[in-house]
DNA sequence: AATGAATGAGGATTCATTCAT
DNA sequence: AATGAATGAATCCTCATTCAT
């Protein structure tokens, strides 16, 4: 009752602070699951709601807007993707471009398998509104490809590659992994999802032309 | 319901046929330029109708609702890209993949550049929704693909070609063409539309490792 | 049904324009019936629209906001309250101050008295929200204000008044009608309204000392 | 309740009275600022609550409701301004009506002009919602007018001034003060305060006509 | 006493679609 | 055929108030 009675300081700090935390996640992993399902426009904040077990309005205590959520989401799911990619070329060195192009291939072939709902927001949702959220697409596309074009860079300059523009190549790259990611959650063409990243190391590297 | 089909005097309603046949025209064209601007969730009917210098409602005599006008405008944007594809292939014998392939890529990359809205209209709104729409997409992507992967059976038949999975080589491709003429929308990599043709012919047949 | 046979021309278009005049007039009368009950912040668009006999959205059709429908009834107030005045004034001379003054009050007070609406619409709503809506208060002051304050120049010129600053002199003079009608609202002095008008003329003419 | 009547330790007690009046008196003075700056409908709680530098929740401790919280708000600014009439008129004998009026108007207009929000809260918030409120302006004046009727019945006794109904009189007094210290808050006359009140007390006494 | 998270009713506005003319 | 007025469901967001701690 008393002031003295609290045990005051850091230690209740640090509980609210990580139950806010809690909650924050409750929420976004709700609009992930809801998003991912419906699609950000057809969904609706009392999906959301429902969906993380709270009321209306207390998603407003969280999340100023919709879009914020979107983007609060957005911007968890581009971390998470490239902290896997980081850590995936983490021991690998620049100059064996091959292992380093099929790390981060099968890392972010690995974390779309994993986590489908992130593909239909990274590779639909973010397309949706006139461009508004485009940010994250790009975003996404142009860590990939400041990291790609690196161990591209280096590898034409010891001629393991031959001169092509490398963001562009590195852009194709990303583009090839993520729309094969999204394909597979619609069509199945009866491969493992190893084989198919296998595969694009094998089409960036040495094409389709017997060698 | 084909004009020939019309018992009544054919003058008459040949002309009736031909104005419904122009007015759809010009709401089609209209819903074009205003989806691809905007996006299709966020344009609203009286948007379109505005543009098509119509009445608010008159939209509705040429189409049931605002999702068949966009299949419809969709179906459209499909066959032109088909029969320019098509058209590209048609001297081109199937004993010659690199031309066929070529010639594809070309006419497709040559389809996006002249109609950026067509762009839009299939590599993001198709992807917009809750998969509602994406039949048209996957409807392109399995066309072509179809094409294609006949083209490279035939290549792999007479070992032009590695042994992979056509349709996967062919999505690969396809998605390739899509991604990089979308991202020629919003970034400039300071690259003609031919040269990127090119490279992507040159990276599916011959990789990026020197031969 | 065929275009031939529609009476076109202007005759169409007057009846539609006065059937769209007809229709805003009638959701003006609703809305401000129902603002002058409830007030403006506390009435709902539902209100409008239910008083209105109307829909929901149609009240959008005519007005974008509900602000708007507020500015639009209360410029339509104080012109009515404008007109009655200056046709108050119309045979009036300027060297009659007397006179003038007499016939402005009067005719303030028979319009306040004959549309108890417009005078909670002016003197309590107009001050609600944080001062958005004053303009419409000032906007009638001002005019009054000006009216007056020439009648009281020219008096003070020909020494029929003494020196004030005129426009101070005016503002009080609007001020005590348009207080003086605002609390018969509610609270009964037992006076005939034409009494009190003449009240408040004796009041700024002579004041309460006897002579 | 009230200080003396606590039964507990005086020294406690006494502490937490008036740590609970200094805790309201914050909150009021918070109010205050926050509903004279936005207006009472456009301001909330946690605006309050902000301008308080407490918690969202805890100005419920000290009063029930936002409509309580005005009206507590209200009832000071009401009882403040009475004492301050009441002072002016401590020293007046009932036999000196101008020197009576004088003062009373004076002593409003000096609390008005100290006190800027008061008018704001006074002069529009008051008026601002279906009567739901107007009683605090309608006790303030009711309460003026019997102090100004009571000197105005004793002038007419005593001849010193015509005989008009008393109330209405006095009500006249009390809405010109009021309403030419609103007018002060956004239109600039060019006058003190002082000649303002002056004024006043002409125009009520002497009228506009020269004698 | 105080905090601030949670609740949920309420309200303005939009917009696809229908319909009388 | 065409118009454009009318409908009303749907949705985002706000905010007074309550409540567990």
């Amino acid at each position: 009752m008393s002031t003295a009675a609290a045990p005051a300081g850091p230690g209740r700090r640090a509980v609210g602070d990580a139950q806010k935390e809690a909650r924050r996640g409750q929420i976004l992993a709700a609009a992930k699951s809801v998003f991912a399902e419906a699609g950000f426009q057809t969904s609706t904040m009392a999906d959301v709601a429902r969906a993380a077990e709270l009321s209306y309005g207390a998603v407003y205590w969280y999340f100023t807007s919709k879009e914020e959520l979107f983007h609060a989401l957005m911007e968890l799911e581009e971390e998470a993707l490239r902290l896997r990619i980081l850590a995936s070329l983490a021991g690998l060195s620049l100059e064996e471009p091959d292992q380093a192009l099929r790390g981060a291939i099968r890392a972010t072939f690995e974390f779309f398998e994993e986590d489908r709902a992130a593909v239909k927001l990274l590779f639909r949702d973010s397309y949706a509104m006139g461009g508004r959220f485009e940010s994250h697409l790009s975003g996404i596309y142009e860590r990939f490809i400041d990291d790609l074009a690196e161990v591209l860079s280096a590898a034409q300059r010891r001629g393991q590659v031959i001169a092509v523009p490398a963001r562009v190549a590195a852009f194709s790259v990303a583009a090839l992994v993520g729309q094969l990611a999204y394909r597979r959650l619609t069509t199945d063409d009866g491969l493992d999802a190893g084989v198919v990243a296998d595969f694009v190391v094998h089409l960036i590297m040495d094409g389709l032309r017997p060698r």
